[in-house]
DNA sequence: CTGAAAGCGCTTACAG
DNA sequence: CTGAAAGCGCTTACAG
């Protein structure tokens, strides 16, 4: 089956290029008999018109790029499940990046995505990244990009996050409440900015808190699952271990349910554990996982949404918007609560 | 900052816009010298080539296409993963389609990838799909096309999957090991090839058992959660209920967990349960389950390893390729097996 | 209402 | 070793 064409279509009509173009595009200069003789030629011989033709025409890509740290994770796949289905409705294409958490991986892709490629990009950063000289570059090429849950703050770029202050705050109000003395705040990485936020909520939450508990226990563990089994068992190993454990990620509250089964601590009776999660099977853990769960797939629409509308008003400079979702606290077994929520 | 392209290096440099793009692509028609100028600018001025107009002229998108059913699923998720992995390390571009379990949307996702946009497509079919004949004619039109999982069986087309027969008849014979006498296999649809092959072991297992289970109990439970939880509920709140769950689905399983919960069931006592399953955190379940994995990252690695082999030696007709990889059987807790498994 | 022509930013066969 | 020219498959301002 050979490739069909414009130039073929027009061959077969009688017809210029021009006018094959035109009256597919539904031009008002073009009749409409010779619209439908060339629809109907186009359906019958499953014309599709060449993307990278019409875009390089046009100057716009009808792609996004998504750059995301891993896919293999509920929160981002779950978000990326938003973008694509704004995306589809936009009749856009979707392009995925990984950076694996590598801020190397983060500038090449960035910079790869200065050729045109794409019309805009949507955007968490890795763990690693400190330094938004790449990002700077990109955005002052006129690419329009939005960033979710792992920001740069950077001007006219819109940004989709959660209310990580205050889910800090409520995580270890939460812990406080159930009689936690010692809580320990466990994060992958203290570079990025959410982090910064749920710890200081975390923080201000200890020192507000009648209680008084003993120390303020922040412990970064890494990105790497070996460092992170080993950082959990040495801070559970002691002898003063914490009672309360904060994980602000789903991989460090699994990795502390599978280091109590090793150290046969019972959860929540000698340690109680809440932990930002997207796990779809928190409450059949066991025991089941006390969660403050993100709007993974309202932060995917939000974000698409905010981009296209950075990418259809390019020219109008206004201001950035930054959308902030709220978590869920459910509170479940591993913090004592077991009432059965739906 | 200003986009550009060859012709502004070509100006700043006094040479041809040849003899830049043949510099850059290192030709051996240029000197040395040369190439080092123009080397030296286009680094100094960030020079992207525009991909657009290199695929026109090359006629090739360095571009491949996932069509999956979702992305919000571990399983699909991490092959994915994989497939990112191995385009990445060919220089290739992945877009996403998700077909939403919707045969329509397969279809217009199929219809639009003979525009050229694609040098290859890696693709699950969606459960609703029964007829193969959009993707016959995608791949008349030359394009390389690799299943996994999902396959359709089409001359020439590579596939990926799993021992699916054995992995049926190897769960079921774990059920009926673990004394289970009615045993309902769960599938979501019944019309994948998977599924009916998962099915043929499941039935081949009863009839080879010298327990001889009072039923063959297949229970298509459709795609949409709600019907799902129906589906078992009602199965599992009969009096003659079955003693064993097969579930050809991770969402199966969690539903069944759900709905045992509801019920007053307990698992492993009352009813036993194997799946099909990716979840991470099946061992932290409760109780932990018992399943199937199927290996996702490799899936997705392999078939994307095929499909550039078929990409790259597209004019030869060579045999197509079926690669069969291995799960893997993990019995756990919800088959009354609770040895730690690490 | 239709068509000739220029051009999007590249690559490559060919001439010099 | 360098460059002029054609062309990838479209779109669009312009002429008729």
């Amino acid at each position: 089956m050979e490739k069909i064409d414009l130039k073929k279509l027009a061959k077969e009509l009688n017809l210029s290029i021009a006018t094959v173009s035109k009256a597919l595009r539904d031009s008002w200069e073009i009749k409409a008999e010779t619209k439908q003789r060339v629809r109907d030629l186009a359906d019958k011989l499953n014309y599709q018109p060449n993307p990278y033709a019409s875009s390089m025409r046009k100057r716009k890509s009808q792609t996004i790029a998504v750059v995301i740290p891993e896919i293999a994770n509920n929160f981002f796949s779950v978000v990326l499940d938003g973008i694509q289905v704004i995306a589809e409705k936009k009749g856009y294409h979707v392009l995925t990046y990984l950076t694996h958490e590598s801020y190397t991986n983060e500038i090449a892709t960035i910079k790869h995505l200065q050729s045109g490629r794409v019309d805009g990009v949507l955007m968490s950063l890795c763990s690693e990244t400190a330094d938004y000289q790449h990002l700077i570059r990109l955005k002052e090429t006129g690419m329009p990009i939005v960033f979710f849950d792992r920001i740069a703050e950077i001007p006219d770029c819109p940004t989709v996050t959660t209310d990580d202050y205050e889910s800090g705050y409520g995580a270890t109000e939460h812990l406080l409440r159930r009689h936690c003395k010692t809580i320990a705040y466990l994060s992958l990485s203290q570079h990025t900015s959410i982090n910064r936020k749920r710890q200081q909520g975390y923080m201000d939450a200890l020192k507000n808190s009648p209680a008084k508990p003993a120390k303020n226990l922040a412990v970064h563990c890494g990105d790497e699952n070996g460092s992170i089994m080993l950082a959990i068992k040495k801070l559970l190993s002691k002898k003063n271990r914490p009672d309360g454990i904060f994980a602000s990620a789903e991989k460090l509250a699994i990795a502390t349910y599978h280091v109590c089964n090793d150290l046969k601590l019972k959860i929540p009776g000698d340690l109680k554990v809440i932990s930002f999660s997207n796990l779809r099977t928190a409450s059949l853990l066991n025991p089941s996982l006390s969660t403050v769960t993100q709007p993974a797939f309202e932060i995917g629409k939000e974000a698409c949404e905010l981009l296209f509308r950075k990418i259809e008003k390019k020219s109008n400079n206004y201001m950035s918007e930054h959308l902030v979702l709220k978590s869920s606290l459910i509170a479940r077994g591993s913090t004592g609560l077991d009432q059965k929520l739906k």
